[in-house]
RNA sequence: GGGGAGAUUCCAGAGUGGCCAAAUGGGACGGACUGUAACUCCGUUAGAGUAAUCUUUCGAAGGUUCGAAUCCUUCUCUCCCCA
C-alpha cells in the first residue's frame, strides 16, 4: 500500500498537489514537516501530524522533522483570530530542545538511505540579513498572492456577520509564511526534499514554499496536508478537564495520559485508533468489530490506550497505569491500599496532587472539612463549605471508603502512618502525606 | 463633534427601595444510572457557622434612607446611532 492509499483508510488525508502520488511512486521521497517550538513538549494534536511523518517513512521514504527554532520566534498566524504573544529567547530554545528529544522517539535514524533526520530552521534563518531576505525573498513574491490565503483572510476582513471585527495582522506574523515557505525551498535546495506534509491549516503555507521553489528555481514541490483531529462533536480534540494532552511525562503522567485514551467515546476511539496506532487495516476492523458486539468491554480503547501509551512513553509506563487503574477503578477498597507497599503506592498516584499537611496540621483538624480545606492549604477544597456541600452529596472518599457525615472526626487510618487516599468525585485523587 | 443605551454573582441574562447572596438558562462540579461512557434524572455552584444567623458581593467612589443591586452625585469603561 502506497503513502495516499495507506493515510487514505486511516481517515487522516485532507488533500495533496496534484502529482504528489506520482512523485511518490517514482522513488524515494524526502518529505517534512515543521513543529513551531510554542510550548516546551508537544501535545496530541502534534502526534497526528507527527505519524504523517511515521507513515512517510515506513512507505519507504525519508522524512525530514523540523524545528521551527526562527518560525517559532515570529508565531503563525493561520486561522488564528488575533496575534500571538512573542515567546522570548531563552522559552524558545528550552522549548525546541524538548520537542527535538520528542520528535526523535517516532522516527528511525537508523535504517539505511531513508533514516529519518531532525533539523532546525534557525540554522539557515540566523545569519540571513533583513535586507538579504527582502531581496532574495521577499521580492519573488506579491503582497496580493500572501493576502489571498484563507489562513491570513480572518485577520483582515470583518466578519459580514458582524460577530467580530479583525484585529490586524502585523507586519511579523504575516512574513510568517515566506519563512515557512523559504524553509521549504531550502530544504529542497540543499536536501532534495520536495515534499512538505502537515496538518490542514498549513496548506496555505505549504503552497507558498511550493510557489516559491517554482519561481526562484523552476522547481517542482509537492504538498500534502492530514486532517485535522477534532472530536465528534467538533470541538478542539486533545484537550482533557487538566487542558491539553501533552506528551512530556512531567505535563501529562503516563497514567494521565492512558486514561485520556482510555475514557474516549466509541466513535472517537473508533476513528483516532486509525490515526495514532499503526495496526493493520484488518487487525482494526477486527477490534473494531468485536468492539460493536460487546462495547462495554472497551476493547477499542484499550487497544488504542495499550499502543498510544506504549509508543509515547513505555510498556512500564503502561504496565503501571493499567496497574494503578485498576486499584483506582476497579473494586479495590481500603484493604487493596493497605497491601500497596509504600514505592508502589506512591508509583499508583503518580501523578495524582501530592498534598502535604503537617502532622500538628493533621492531628488539629477535627473534622473532614477542616483537613480537606484549612489544613490542606486550600489545596483539596477551596473553603470548608465546599468540602461539606460535597461530603453531603456523597462525593468524598477518604482510602476509598466514603465520607458520610461532614462532621465526623477525623479517626483514619494512614496508609504507612504517612498517606491518606483521599477522592474528590471518581476520578478526582489526592495522595495526602502527612509531614513531621 | 452631536444623540442614545448600558456595566449584576463563571458566562448569558432577570431584578427598579425591604420577601435579594440575587429569578432563569448555560457552563462547571457532585450523586444515581452506566462501560471509569453517552443519554436521562437529582443535587450543588460567595465566605464563616451544626443551626439561628453573621460577614463580603450587583463597574468605582461618595451621598439620601431605619433599610439600596435598585434613588441621587461624580468618575471610569463599553456599546449603538448621526455627523
Amino acid at each position: 500500500m502506497n503513502l495516499i492509499e495507506e493515510l487514505r483508510w486511516r481517515g487522516m488525508l485532507h488533500d495533496f498537489m496534484p502529482g504528489t502520488e506520482e512523485q511518490l511512486a517514482s522513488g524515494m521521497t524526502t518529505g517534512y514537516i515543521g513543529f513551531d517550538p510554542t510550548a516546551h513538549s508537544l501535545h496530541i494534536g502534534n502526534l497526528a501530524t507527527i505519524m504523517l511523518l511515521v507513515h512517510l517513512q515506513r512507505a519507504g521514504h525519508k522524512p525530514i522533522a523540523l524545528v521551527g527554532g526562527a518560525t517559532g520566534m515570529i508565531g503563525d498566524p493561520s486561522f488564528k483570530a488575533s496575534e500571538r504573544s512573542m515567546l522570548s529567547e531563552e522559552t524558545l530554545q528550552f522549548n525546541q530542545a524538548g520537542i527535538q528529544k520528542q520528535l526523535e522517539k517516532f522516527l528511525d535514524f537508523d535504517c539505511g538511505a531513508n533514516s529519518a533526520e531532525v533539523v532546525n530552521n534557525y540554522d539557515w534563518m540566523k545569519d540571513f540579513s533583513f535586507l538579504g531576505f527582502l531581496r532574495e525573498v521577499g521580492k519573488h513574491l506579491t503582497v496580493n498572492y500572501m493576502i489571498k490565503k484563507d489562513a491570513v483572510q480572518k485577520r483582515l476582513n470583518v466578519s459580514e456577520e458582524g460577530e467580530g471585527r479583525a484585529e490586524g495582522i502585523s507586519f511579523t506574523e504575516f512574513s510568517y509564511q515566506l519563512l515557512q515557505g523559504y524553509d521549504f525551498y531550502h530544504l529542497y535546495k540543499h536536501k532534495n526534499v520536495l515534499l512538505q506534509m502537515g496538518a490542514s491549516d498549513q496548506w496555505g503555507n505549504i503552497t507558498t514554499g511550493t510557489e516559491l521553489i517554482r519561481r526562484i528555481d523552476g522547481g517542482k514541490a509537492f504538498a500534502l496536508v492530514g486532517k485535522l483531529v477534532t472530536k465528534s462533536d467538533g470541538t478542539k480534540f486533545g484537550k482533557s478537564e487538566g487542558g491539553n494532552v501533552w506528551l512530556d511525562p512531567n505535563l501529562t503522567s503516563p497514567y494521565q495520559f492512558y486514561q485520556f485514551w482510555l475514557n474516549l467515546a466509541d466513535d472517537e476511539a473508533k476513528k483516532l485508533i486509525k490515526v495514532y496506532t499503526l495496526l493493520p487495516q484488518e487487525e482494526i476492523e477486527g477490534l473494531i468489530s468485536q468492539h460493536d458486539e460487546a462495547p462495554h468491554l472497551r476493547t477499542l480503547q484499550k487497544a488504542l490506550a495499550k499502543e498510544v501509551t506504549t509508543r509515547v512513553h513505555s510498556a512500564e509506563d503502561y504496565m503501571a497505569a493499567v496497574e494503578a487503574s485498576e486499584i483506582l477503578f476497579g473494586k479495590g477498597d481500603i484493604n487493596a491500599l493497605k497491601k500497596l507497599s509504600e514505592d508502589l503506592l506512591l508509583t499508583v498516584f503518580e501523578g495524582v496532587p501530592l498534598v502535604s499537611v503537617s502532622r500538628s496540621d493533621f492531628e488539629s483538624a477535627a473534622t473532614v472539612p477542616d483537613l480537606l480545606a484549612d489544613a490542606t492549604q486550600q489545596q483539596v477544597f477551596e473553603s470548608k463549605g465546599e468540602a461539606k456541600r460535597m461530603i453531603q452529596n456523597g462525593g468524598v472518599n477518604i482510602n476509598r471508603q466514603k465520607v458520610s457525615l461532614f462532621d465526623a472526626g477525623n479517626g483514619f487510618e494512614l496508609l504507612h502512618n504517612k498517606y491518606l487516599v483521599v477522592q474528590k468525585g471518581k476520578k478526582n485523587y489526592y495522595l495526602l502525606a502527612v509531614t513531621e
